[in-house]
Order: C-alpha cells, then sequence, then structure tokens
DNA sequence: CGGTGCTTTGAGCATGGTCAACTAAAGTGG
DNA sequence: CCACTTTAGTTGACCATGCTCAAAGCACCG
C-alpha cells in the first residue's frame, strides 16, 4: 500500500499533537485508524452520525454545506495536517456539511469516545484543541465579515493575493477548479470569469485558465 | 454596590464552569475578577491586546467588526452567561472586533495566563472549553452559510422566527434595535424597514416600533 | 472521437444598496 | 414639564452589482 506512514503522519504533521510528551502520543497512535479517500469520494456527508475526528494526513478535501434553496457554500479547504472535528465532539450530533476529497486523500481518524477520553487525560491536547478552535472562530468571523461586506472583485482580490503569498510566487496555478472557488467566495463562475476577465484587461493580471499570473499586487490590494 | 455576587453568576451560570470538580471551581473563583460597564460602554475594541476571557455574569453585549470599507458586520450578541474568549487564548493577539454593553452588564474577566494554567490543571474544563468552541464553530458555519446564499427576506424571516421561538411568544419585542438587526444580517436598517412592511401587507405579521407579533408562522416559514 | 463537466460570454433583470428628506422617539438640561 | 438636540426609523427615487438562463467553446478522459 502506498501510504503505510499515515499513522505517524498524523503525529508528526498536525499541530494538535505538537509538543505532547511522549507517553501521550504513544496512546494516540494506537487509537486513529487510517482510511483512504480517491478524488471525489466524501469523507462524510450531511446527515451521517458526526462521530469520529478526522485529520487529513495527506492531500486536500473542500469543505461545504447546501443551503436550503441547494446553493453551496465552501466553508473551507482542509489541507494536509490541518483537520475537521468541531461537530464531532458532542454526543448525538449529525454532520450539517459535506467533505469531499478534491484528490487522492489519506486520513486518520480518531473516534468522539477515545478523543474525549484523550482530552481528560492529556491537558496538553485539550488546551493544543481550544487554541486550534479559537484560530478557526476568528477565520470564520472574518470570513463571515469579507462575505458580507465586501464586493465580490474586492473578495476575489484579497483571495488572489493571499493564495500568491502562500504560494511565495506571482505566478500559480489556481489550488481550486473556478466553479469552487465561486462557492468559497459566495458568489458564481461566471461572477468569476468575469471579474478575472476584467482584472486582467486593467493589467492587473494575466489568466490562461487555471493559470494565474500577478502583474499588479498594488493595483489588485487597492480594490480590497 | 448592586452586583456583589457577580463572581459567583459567573461559576453558577456559565456552561464551561458546570461539571467541574469543587477544588476548580474554588481556584476559578480566586482568579475571576468582576467589572461593569454601562450601556454604550466598550468591554474591549479592535486593536487592545487580547489578554482575557469575558464572561458576560449579567447583561447583554454585542460583538461586531468594522470591514476595511466601513462597513460593521455584527458577530454575536453575548447574552448572560456566554464567554467571548476565542482571540484571547493565543499570545500576542489584538482584537480584531468591538464588543459594547447593550445594557448595564456584568463581566467576568479571567486573564489568558490564568486560564492557560486552569486548563492544564482541569482536563474538564478544558474539554468543555473544546466543546463550547465546537457550537460556536458550527454556529459560525451556517451564519456564514445563510448570509451568502439566502436573501435578504428570508434571512429577516428566519431571524424572527428563531427569535419568537426562543421567547416562546407569537408577540414580543425585538431584544435589538432594527440598526444593529440589520448589520447582523448582513444589509441595511432601510431594507429591514421595507421587508418589515411587506411581511405586514402580506398578513405575515404586524410590526409597531420594536413590538412584533407574528400572525402566520408558517408563512414566514415559506419565505426561509 | 464523443462524452461529461468546466468555463466563457451575452442579454436581461431582481435584489438590495445609496442618498436624501422627513418623521418619530428618546434623551438632556433649563 | 417643555423646548432642544440627537438618534432611530421610514419612505421614495435611483441605480449598481451581480444573479439567472441560455448558448457556445474547451479540455480532459475513457
Amino acid at each position: 500500500m502506498a501510504h503505510e506512514h499515515t499513522g505517524e503522519d498524523c503525529l508528526s504533521l498536525v499541530t494538535i499533537f505538537q509538543s505532547l510528551p511522549e507517553k501521550d502520543l504513544a496512546i494516540v497512535a494506537d487509537i486513529v485508524s487510517a482510511h483512504h479517500f480517491k478524488a471525489g469520494e466524501f469523507l462524510y456527508q450531511a446527515g451521517d452520525e458526526a462521530n469520529a475526528l478526522m485529520i487529513v494526513a495527506h492531500g486536500q478535501a473542500k469543505v461545504y454545506q447546501i443551503a436550503a434553496n441547494g446553493k453551496e457554500q465552501m466553508l473551507r479547504i482542509l489541507q494536509t495536517g490541518e483537520f475537521d472535528g468541531e461537530a464531532a465532539l458532542f454526543s448525538n450530533s449529525e454532520r450539517t456539511s459535506f467533505a469531499e476529497a478534491l484528490m487522492d486523500t489519506d486520513v486518520c481518524q480518531i473516534s468522539r469516545g477515545d478523543f474525549q477520553k484523550l482530552m481528560k487525560s492529556s491537558p496538553e491536547l485539550a488546551v493544543n484543541m481550544v487554541n486550534a478552535f479559537g484560530q478557526r472562530i476568528t477565520q470564520l468571523e472574518q470570513q463571515t465579515t469579507e462575505v458580507t461586506t465586501a464586493s465580490v472583485e474586492s473578495r476575489l482580490a484579497n483571495y488572489l493575493l493571499e493564495t500568491s503569498a502562500g504560494l511565495d510566487d506571482a505566478r500559480f496555478t489556481l489550488p481550486l477548479k473556478k466553479k469552487d472557488i465561486a462557492t468559497y467566495l459566495g458568489t458564481t463562475p461566471e461572477t468569476i470569469s468575469r471579474k478575472l476577465t476584467k482584472m486582467a484587461s486593467d493589467n492587473l493580471l494575466e489568466n490562461k485558465g487555471l493559470q494565474v499570473k500577478i502583474l499588479d499586487s498594488d493595483g489588485l490590494a487597492m480594490l480590497v
């Protein structure tokens, strides 16, 4: 099998397990179970029982909700080393979102029961979780604010700048399909397409397919 | 002073302190400090150092952000027994939001250092925190989804139904000024005003000032 | 090749934001 | 208790943003 080392990956990659004492790491290694998902498969779906914390050991997954009117809203992209769990931690809760692998993805799972036990026996882990959740809350608050107060153009400019900063290069391939970028930014693929065309005609960037080259990052920043 | 019992209130009211062993409660009681804020005063402001967890022992406060373009976005209303803390838990972070008392409000504070120590010595507390944050994340994800996918009319209908359900009465006084409802729903006071007028003319409700009486909750639910 | 899904482009239009003027309600101070 | 100031809410006219629907162009994959 391709990813025999998945269990170790979870321990070494994931920030919530960092700085844990040896004894705790040993316990964690014991209770994680590894799963592999092919691109397009669901890690979970709305309505599933939320009974496990899921850690992406390798790969990428999109987490999104479907609103009453059928529209998708992207909540986040789970990258290698990140985890999804908030809902998994209370008893009797159902998933309200979907998590879909964007590429072949390895996932480590810890059941709710095991994880709750683990937190009680390892204060360091619990504190790490609180910190991780705290950061997620701050980020979600910003996402909410941005999505309701800023124009699509502004949000897109911001997204491009953040993406290029993360990749450390003015020339890059968009990490998501435009369709997904659209639901992430709370808009439609058509609008994304139009705004990119406009930005290109304003000489802010070049765009061919998913290839983007930022020409004028100051100009983009002006739009934010 | 009117609220001598503030310290105890924090312990008894707040879910994160529930089901803690006696010894931990004693420690908590020791390290909380009580503050009083008059209506309109700020519990904290953007730019302040985020160095304490704040628990509302009695009263109500609104937490909101101001976007780059100057627009407000309401993030939440802190009710009696609720707390605000995510940002306070990492070192060297600044507040990114404002918290303003909506009425005379008693607040218990615990400093970051004390709280981190406390979590390490009390796994129960840390687990409670993780659960509380988890629920907050779920709620924020729903807020983000709703605000980007549903129409203002739908969001307002939903807000009214939730509010009346919480108060358990079809006839009630809006708990916020319409201005604040507007920023909470990510819209403007004008639009709130118009939509309420429309709903009234559709015989879904009666509305005079902040008094609302829901006449047709099924009809409202149809809008959601 | 012939799908299947993604993207682009166009035309039309609905939603809701802006600005401005006015009314209503809620302090404030003599 | 009444004028005065301030804040909140309402209403109208206008208009920009961005969504919808439809059609056509691409790209990747079996």
